[in-house]
Parts: C-alpha cells; sequence; structure tokens
DNA sequence: AATCCGTGTAATCACCGCTTACATTCACAA
DNA sequence: TTGTGAATGTAAGCGGTGATTACACGGATT
C-alpha cells in the first residue's frame, strides 16, 4: 500500500541475481566487520533506508525496497530487523547520531569566553542542521521512530545535547548575562521555539521565501536572536 | 499493511447487513441533506476517519476501516473520496475548522483594550486546544494532508488565524507595547514558539510532568510569558 | 571432516489503496 | 404512473506491503 504505481509491471530487478551478484568487493581484501552471505546487510539496509527517507520521508520507505536495493529478497532484512519499526529505529539512532556530531563539532569552534554567544551558536547550528536535512530531522522529531528516553544510545545523544544546553544556560545566567529568572522555562522556551521553527520549515508552515534558502537561514538567526535578545540582561544586548 | 493483526478472522461484522441496515432514522422524518442509499456517508466516513485518527494518530486511517465502521463495502468510500489523502484532506478541513473556532471564540472572550493580553490569550488557546487534541493538531499540522496555501476553506481558516495574529501584534506595537522593532520576527517567532511546544508535547519531547497534565499547561502559558516579556517594551510589563 | 548456527530464499498470508464491472435506488419528468 | 438517467453501493480483483514459515546455503567450531 501506498506506494501503488511506482514500479509498474517493470519485471525483477534482481532476475538472475544469484549469479552476478555483486558482493561489495570484499573479497580477500580484507576481513572487514561481517563477511557472511551478503557481506554487511544491516548497514547497508539502514543506508538504503537512510537514503529513501532523503527521497520522500519516513513514509516512502518500505522493507521491501530496501531489500531491493540492497540486492536480497524481501524477506531478507527480519533476519536484522524484527520489524519496519526497528529499521527505522535503526535509522533514527544514525539521524540522530549525525544530527548531534554536528551539533557539538560547532560548539567546538564557539569561542568559550561567551555563554550565551554558545547559546546562540546552538541555535544557529540546531537549525542550520534541521534544514540541510529536513526529512532526517522529522525522523529524529517524531517519537513513533524511536523512544528518545528509552533507546539506549540516542537517548544518551538527545540527553547529551539537552544537558549541553542547560549548561550552556547555567553559565550564562552565573555570567550574569541573563534578565530572565526561571532557567528550566528558558530552556524549553528555546527548545520550543528552534524545534518549532525546523518543524514549520519542514511542514511548509513558513513564507515561500526564496528558493535558495538563504532568507530562510537568516530569518532563523533572526528568531534565535530575537529570543536571546529577549531574555539577555538588558546590559548585555549583543 | 500497517495493521496486521488487528480484526484477525473476524468474520464480517455486516453480515446480513442488506436487510438489517439501520438508516440513521431518517425516513419520513426530513428531508435531511442526503437521505440517499446510506443516508449521509461522506460525513459518516469523516467521523469514522477522525475517530481513528483521535484512537491511533493519522497512520491509523485506512479507508477500508472507516468503511468497516460505515457498514459499507471497501469500495464504496471512493465515490465520495478519490483517494486516501482526500479523505485525509477531509479530516484536516473539519479539524482545522475546530481549532479556528476555538480560537476565535477565546479571543472572543478576551477584553478588547489590551491588544498584547490578547495576543497572550491567543497563544494560550492554541497551547490548550493542541494538547487536547493532540492528533487532530498533527493533522492539522503535517502538509501532507492539506495545503495549506491552496485547499480553498482551509487555507481562508488558516489565513484568518494568521492574519488575526498579526493584527493583534500591530495593535499592540501601535499602544506602544512592543519593545521589539521586527513586527514579522516577532510574529514568526511567536508561531514558532506554540507550533513546537504543541509538537513537543504530541512527539513526547517534553518532562513526563504531571499525567493530569496540568503541569503541562503550566509550563505552556510560562512559556507564552516568557516570550511575551521578552518582546514587550520595559516599562509595560504585565 | 562433520556439524551447527547464522544468514538468505521461496512461498505464503492478511491487509492495504485503488479500479472496474455490475446492481440498486433515488429523483425527475413525460 | 411509469420510465429513465445519474448517483450510490457491491463484488471481485490487481499490485504492493509487512510479516511468518519452511527450507537451503555456507562460514565457523569442534
Amino acid at each position: 500500500m501506498r506506494r501503488p504505481a511506482k514500479t509498474p509491471p517493470a519485471k525483477s530487478p534482481s532476475a538472475g541475481r544469484r549469479s552476478a551478484k555483486p558482493r561489495p568487493a570484499v573479497a580477500a581484501r580484507a576481513p572487514a566487520a561481517k563477511p557472511y552471505h551478503h557481506g554487511d546487510l544491516r548497514r547497508v539496509l539502514i543506508e538504503a533506508a537512510m537514503q529513501l527517507v532523503g527521497e520522500g520521508g519516513p513514509e516512502a520507505v518500505s522493507v521491501r525496497e530496501a531489500a531491493r536495493r540492497a540486492g536480497v529478497s524481501p524477506g531478507a532484512p527480519f533476519r536484522h530487523f524484527p520489524s519496519r519499526d526497528a529499521l527505522m529505529n535503526a535509522v533514527a539512532e544514525e539521524a540522530q547520531r549525525r544530527f548531534r556530531a554536528e551539533i557539538v563539532a560547532a560548539l567546538a569552534d564557539a569561542p568559550p569566553g561567551d555563554p550565551l554567544g554558545r547559546f546562540r551558536c546552538l541555535g544557529i547550528a540546531y537549525l542550520r542542521w534541521a534544514m540541510k536535512n529536513p526529512t532526517h530531522f522529522e525522523i529524529i522529531s517524531s517519537r513513533r521512530f524511536f523512544d528518545h528516553d528509552r533507546s539506549a544510545g540516542v537517548s544518551s545523544d538527545n540527553a547529551e545535547l539537552i544537558g549541553l544546553t542547560e549548561r550552556t544556560l547555567a553559565e550564562a545566567f552565573s555570567a550574569g548575562q541573563l534578565a530572565a529568572r526561571d532557567l528550566k522555562q528558558v530552556q524549553i522556551a528555546g527548545r520550543a521555539l528552534v524545534y518549532g521553527f525546523a518543524r514549520m520549515h519542514i511542514d511548509g508552515h513558513l513564507p515561500r521565501w526564496g528558493v535558495a534558502e538563504a532568507e530562510a537561514e537568516q530569518m532563523a538567526a533572526d528568531i534565535v536572536d530575537l529570543f536571546i535578545a529577549g531574555i539577555a540582561r538588558p546590559a548585555a544586548k549583543v
């Protein structure tokens, strides 16, 4: 369902697959990770699924299509993922990992002396990634693909990000850069702001600014600055 | 798909339907709208779909299940909706209508003298409805179910809401209640804030506050107040 | 060398969206 | 009153999907 007229009658692209199986060029080169039958189906499936997500969003991912792209039978993926949702979980974890990596990297470039500036940097990096990878961000957002609280690895990724913002905010407060009193409120409001802007961008709720997205990114920065100006101590305004 | 073991073999609940068709009690009472075969299938289908959305989110809606609940054959709905998406569009329009109605009603109760207070009222009403009807809000948000720009009726509903906030904001500015300069930025930031908070609530990104949701609602109000304090002229703070 | 378990295949099931051909029944008019 | 056309619903079926089962293969262990 939900993919009615995609590959019409088109004879199976894997005809005679058995004899001509590509076998990702892992012969006698290196033992690699898992040189079993396929080589590394699990990873290939995740990559295929991520590609599908990038092409048509989460709904465009089907186990069969991922199997097709990996060159295996429709039932093979179920040896690695008990269900489609499990595959999506893996995809979401991978996306979350990349998201976190980029945020942390961006923050590493920020000057350590100005907590509020680092907070701003955090928001900008967040929005930049979300707008550049809308479908992947969509997966991360929706709890349908993993529980942010459970799901070991991802939980720590996400928790680390939240902890990072909390710490940065606390430092800004200690440095006397904040006028706002309740840090928890500020933290949640900040998250809601960037999350909302990112999702508005994804969901098509933003005016159709220039196709170049430069305007959207400018607006993203403006929004973050507006928020920060709102919580900053008047004398310390940037 | 996506509903593997729901109604097991369970014999069709519509056995012998033909003779005992309920016919929504519209015999000689009143001409009603469309007392055709079924009575008013279109509306019944929309209501069934809305119920399904309320039970399991947008993904849980299937044309066949809606038809089942309406007591008609699986193909019948396609006489009224050319596709599943068209049905979802109708559901979304209905949800959007109710959303708009509640917002407007809430604003009608607000004192006309204080634009910024009305703006706050807008945000609170928005969040209250979104948190009380999470799945319906989800449908409204996702552009997959209708283009907010096209889709006649809904477009006006949505545009009206946006226009309302713009006007309220402009009034607040004229009244000297705002410190922020760029009204467009403020408007988008405000929308992003409430949209983000609502979606965080839906997507499970908020701490598990009390089950009573009272805490979430309190936090929602706090967030709105924090934002308003951030854009308000210092002397005019509420 | 024999065995075992992880992996992939083939076949199959129920459910889905959607289409087509056919049956029914209301509405309007001669 | 009686046709007749259009609106509505039914039955059957297509291809696609997630998921399960029985079977085949092959590297790793003994």
